[in-house]
DNA sequence: TATATGCGGTACTGTGGAGTTTCGGATCTA
DNA sequence: TAGATCCGAAACTCCACAGTACCGCATATA
């Protein structure tokens, strides 16, 4: 992912010279590849502490222990190290593939409050707040953030609101992307704005005060 | 020239032996403060435009036609015109005395959809955007954003809300905080991430969509 | 009139960060 | 081994911007 753009470099400079398109006979030491997520972490905790504008390449290098030319090896701007480091958040991202089914809308809201959890997604906000003044300027920002952060969430509320359409549990009509940005828009806001935590209570306010009643539910 | 200079410097150093701590008897040229409103509303222009970090002074003169000495004259820096930028916002802000009362929770939601009103609130949310990062470090700037941006709007919906509770058209126990959180906060979201408008559309979706049936009420 | 300040405009200074280069050393291939 | 490329580290260039100083003029007081 990280090393996409100097490959594809190589490639072109093979090519000119009518050599196989991947065969550029690699000399000298080889590039560690194990630093490549190293340094975006770094970036990523970086980006969360100082926002885009108060990040500099020097404190990325030093926290990744890296040399700055290091660094300019793999992505060839600031921009591009963040995208590529926001591009390649998905990984530590929730299991998608085995959700909470507890067979009730509820329990599979609450079921996602977990302290883990809880804190991943309260940085992973934070890394979004310093980059929300590039979103409005950076179309491939605002793609790799919206693919990154938001969307696995909003899909994940999506999914249980079908969940229970589908068993009848809640009304077929009721509008389902709507409710399912709600959690994410209200968390964002409290941990950028109002500066709060999104801890468990303000979590199962939201569940049983909003979502469960917009659509026609009770809590217990 | 050099004459001039050593002559001025021979007087002040004489004056300064005579000179009182505090002489307020105002001389010369009065300062125009019609300019101020200009200079802070170039300043939110910009603001909305760029982001803090994006801003700079001599942008923020150019657009209110001033130089840049007559904006350090008022404000000492960057961060102090701002702040007071921010502050002073809520002059063209929403009639807080007179809400419409229309008699139903829908009927004072609805009337507050006004196309002045959403092009109004959609400025001020791209200048809380670009002042996201910096909210974190400056507890002042947090103090204003929230009390020029986030809390009228919070209060209109709050007063709606209790209204309806008193009136007996909504339960007493559902959470008033909460649910006038919902529109400022989606409204955020929509505009500084999904970059899409607030527009009536989606401010209907959200009345009839969420905030009545959370509050047990039906859109007609 | 003499002096002092504000005005818009322009040139200047100082600083900090993006991006580049260099260095000594390590690690690869031929 | 020899040459090429990587590494971390540090020095370097270049430029944009915060903030200051000055100019010529306007406008105030005494």
């Amino acid at each position: 992912m990280a090393d996409t753009a100097l490959a594809e470099k190589g490639v072109t400079a093979a090519m000119t010279q009518l050599d196989e398109p991947i065969a550029p006979a690699k000399l000298g030491r080889k590039r560690d590849h194990t630093r490549d997520p190293e340094i975006l972490d770094a970036a990523l905790d970086v980006l969360a502490e100082t926002g885009y504008d108060g990040m500099t390449i020097d404190m990325v290098a030093a926290r990744a222990k890296a040399g700055k030319a290091t660094v300019y090896r793999r992505w060839s701007s600031k921009a591009e190290l963040v995208v590529d480091a926001v591009a390649c958040m998905k990984r530590n991202d929730l299991d998608v593939e085995h959700l909470p089914d507890t067979g009730t809308l509820r329990g599979d809201l609450v079921a996602m409050i977990k302290p883990r959890s809880i804190e991943d997604a309260e940085k992973k906000l934070q890394i979004m707040g310093g980059l929300v003044s590039m979103i409005s300027r950076d179309p491939g920002l605002a793609e790799a953030v919206n693919a990154a952060i938001v969307e696995p969430r909003v899909a994940v509320n999506r999914t249980f609101l079908k969940r229970a359409i589908e068993r009848g549990e809640i009304a077929a009509d009721c509008d389902v992307e709507t409710l399912a940005l709600l959690s994410p828009s209200m968390a964002s806001y409290r941990v950028l704005i109002e500066q709060k935590p999104v801890d468990r209570e303000f979590l199962l306010a939201l569940i049983d005060g909003v979502i469960l009643p917009a659509v026609g539910l009770k809590a217990p």
